[in-house]
DNA sequence: CACGTTGTAGATCGTTTGTTCTATTTCCTT
DNA sequence: AAGGAAATAGAACAAACGATCTACAACGTG
């Protein structure tokens, strides 16, 4: 039986943090394993390289989604308008401060990955699909395009919402998106299936690659 | 009167195209130089620090948006179906390789600000409020609240589309926000100025600093 | 108790980072 | 043509970066 310490933990939790607070780029390795209480020894003995650290911080985001935001989301609300609004609160609760869980918004950390984190960025858009699959589940018909808006719309307000130091794009778009999937439930009409322009559906490769 | 040359230009394009591509801490001053053909000594004589490069790449932007952007959009559209639905496209030449332009999404570049940068963050937010007051004139009453839903979305669904590696979720964004502002624009109803919850509206301070 | 695995400590490494410095060239003004 | 400010070149810097290395402590198992 393998011996087991919480450092291991500790690190992903503090990384975690650290990460989602100031982006990847921009927290060392020294800084995680200061306030980690660890060292180079101990994070290089469970990680390869930093890299590495940061796959299995996404590893731990993934069940913390699942488990923690969505499920506790479908056990206190039932219909799809109060859990659209539920997943905004958790928005708005990380443009606060002192937020000190980390799992949304996502999107941020996706775009200071470069070529050679292609795995990671692989691995947040699993989330990112994972997420909204669940979110589909909560409408009529399991509307995955709806779904695709509402997760879109939250995780570009987040952005606003810092950027502008205010809430207040998370709450607007709360109130739209539950009035919008409202309307969509009580049998409204939706987009048509647009067969959207020329470069649409194209894969994206060499992204940011010269 | 005073001389000038194309060097600061060339570096602020330069700069600029990085950032948007690969982020703020990870594109360093050595590779803007090498790419713009300019030495240390014409940076540092332009620039005080690589913060101040970005400030003015953010000006750029601004101008760069404001313009050609919006301004193309307005001119080439009149309904506001299709202006969101051009906006839309703009969003999504951004996540198609070889896109050299930058000005958009700008979310993505704020999360990796740290204290230290916070002028930045702040024009960034300048920004996105030009930005959607521009959005919310092209609709009936100027609804500022649309535009922000609007400008969310398709901030969030360039994020999604990157690390999904398919321009799939800018897509389907645009096709429903088109739809909804269509709805909106046939007097629709909208949704309610909802009075958001506890923590609404509250500054954000100190947000990433512990 | 002794062995072997697992985890921890911390000095150290080579790069790269953003920045500074001095020297030199370029170009406008007088 | 002379003077002077503006711009450029490029060596050099301290600090921080991610990562390596050796030594040692802690534990489960025989």
């Amino acid at each position: 039986m393998a011996r087991q310490s919480h450092t291991r933990d500790r690190l992903i939790r503090t990384a975690g943090e650290l990460f989602w607070r100031q982006g990847y780029a921009r927290t060392g390795v020294s800084e995680i394993m200061r306030r980690a209480r660890a060292t180079s020894g101990s994070f290089y003995h469970f990680f390869p390289t930093k890299d590495d650290l940061l796959l299995a911080v996404l590893d731990a985001v993934e069940g913390r989604v699942e488990a923690e935001v969505l499920g506790a989301i479908e056990t206190s609300c039932s219909d799809p308008v109060s859990r659209v609004s539920a997943l905004a609160d958790v928005y708005r609760a990380h443009t606060v401060p002192n937020a000190v869980d980390f799992g949304f918004p996502l999107g941020a950390l996706v775009n200071e990955l470069g070529v050679e984190q292609a795995e990671a960025r692989r691995r947040v858009g699993e989330i990112y699909e994972g997420v909204i699959q669940r979110v589909a589940s909560w409408f009529v018909g399991s509307n995955h395009r709806v779904a695709e808006l509402v997760v879109a719309a939250l995780e570009g307000a987040a952005l606003v919402a810092l950027a502008s130091q205010s809430a207040e794009a998370v709450d607007t778009c709360s109130s739209q998106l539950s009035a919008y999937v409202e309307g969509l439930e009580q049998g409204g009409v939706e987009a048509d299936e647009m067969p959207p322009p020329e470069t649409a559906g194209r894969e994206i490769r060499d992204w940011k690659a010269w």
